[in-house]
DNA sequence: AACCAGCTCAACCGCGTCAGG
DNA sequence: GCCTGACGCGGTTGAGCTGGT
């Protein structure tokens, strides 16, 4: 009764993605939306499985991605939750606006695992905890933030609840990450793009997806040793044709340049995830948006001692 | 310059869950 | 209630990169 592999398939490609690839794929998505997985591979003659289209797709492709260097509070933020939550990346993922839950899973078993072990051994002949004061071994905190975790849990369900009942859906739009962990994923998307603004919320997203893409092409560009080939200009100009249908302004010359147009990927950083996107569903990179951030970095990441009294109030303001 | 060990991270694999029939 | 297929998640792998010798 063993399950057999989605991808043993002969004719099923394997391995890194190509930029050509990324580019077929997120054109299908910016037509057709994530979702339906399946039919994206068939659809878009990918020789991928619908598995590794939905991965890329998430983990690396999805608008608002942001790479490389995290941040101290992110770290932090992560050590934290891993204590409380264990090794539920995607949990975690929710709370850390623009990371995968891949890219945090790396993070920790590469690096902050390690950090954490040295920072026990160093602190073991000691008594107490360094400055450094994480949760890790410490059940008094984790105790409170269980506590917590159960006082959110509550107000995200009165939230969600709230937020469901038709009159009130407009308002309610503060939804907390905890929600996608007893809710659904579809239930995560919050600021509904009106009609007037969705035209215009519709190409911001795009170029916030392309914006990955024309990262990874940059490099390939500038490393490309031996010139593309027919077929790489062929599937690009047909992607130029489809983005200038969808009136994404395009450039002239050369297809790098018309990409580096396309894209702006010069102009690219992290904060131009603050357009609401297209793909609500997918909106894990907008939860800094949704919710007051700091309000939530705070809370996680207070001492614990004195935080009690504030987080009440304030957690209740977030919903 | 060549080799090697360690590290990083994108991608794969397999299992669990859930919805639809 | 059972079966099946699709999807999501966490663990693991391995190619490529980097720094040391």
């Amino acid at each position: 009764m063993v399950r057999p592999p989605c991808c043993d398939k002969e004719g099923v490609k394997k391995g890194p993605w190509t930029p050509e690839e990324d580019i077929i794929l997120v054109s299908y998505i910016q037509q057709h939306g994530p979702g339906n997985w399946k039919a994206v591979p068939t659809n878009t003659g990918l020789l991928r499985c619908s598995k590794s289209c939905r991965l890329r797709w998430t983990n690396y492709l999805r608008p608002g991605i942001k790479r490389g260097n995290f941040t101290d509070q992110e770290e932090k933020m992560i050590i934290h939750l891993q204590a409380l939550l264990g090794n539920r990346w995607a949990a975690i993922a929710a709370y850390l606006p623009q990371r995968t839950d891949n890219d945090i899973k790396n993070y920790w078993n590469t690096y902050l695992k390690k950090k954490l072990k040295k920072l026990e051994t160093s602190t073991s002949s000691e008594s107490c905890l360094g400055h450094e004061d994480f949760s890790v071994s410490q059940p008094t905190a984790r105790g409170q933030w269980e506590r917590r975790l159960q006082t959110n849990i509550h107000m995200a369900k009165k939230a969600l609840s709230e937020a469901l009942s038709p009159e009130k859906s407009t308002s309610s739009n503060l939804f907390s990450p905890l929600e996608s962990s007893f809710s659904n994923e579809a239930s995560f998307c919050s600021t509904k793009p009106t009609s007037q603004t969705q035209t215009q919320t519709q190409s911001l997203c795009y170029a916030s997806s392309a914006d990955n893409i024309a990262r990874l092409l940059k490099g390939w560009m500038k490393n490309k040793p031996k010139g593309s080939n027919g077929n790489n200009t062929k599937v690009i100009q047909n992607y130029e044709t489809s983005a200038s249908s969808e009136g994404i302004e395009k450039g002239s010359s050369t297809i790098s340049e018309n990409f580096e147009s396309l894209f702006g990927y010069d102009d690219f950083d992290s904060s131009n995830s603050d357009s609401t996107t297209l793909f609500q569903d997918e909106s894990k990179a907008e939860i800094g948006e949704i919710m007051p951030f700091s309000l939530l970095e705070k809370w996680l990441l207070d001492d614990s001692g004195c935080q009690e009294k504030v987080n009440l109030s304030e957690i209740n303001c977030m919903f």
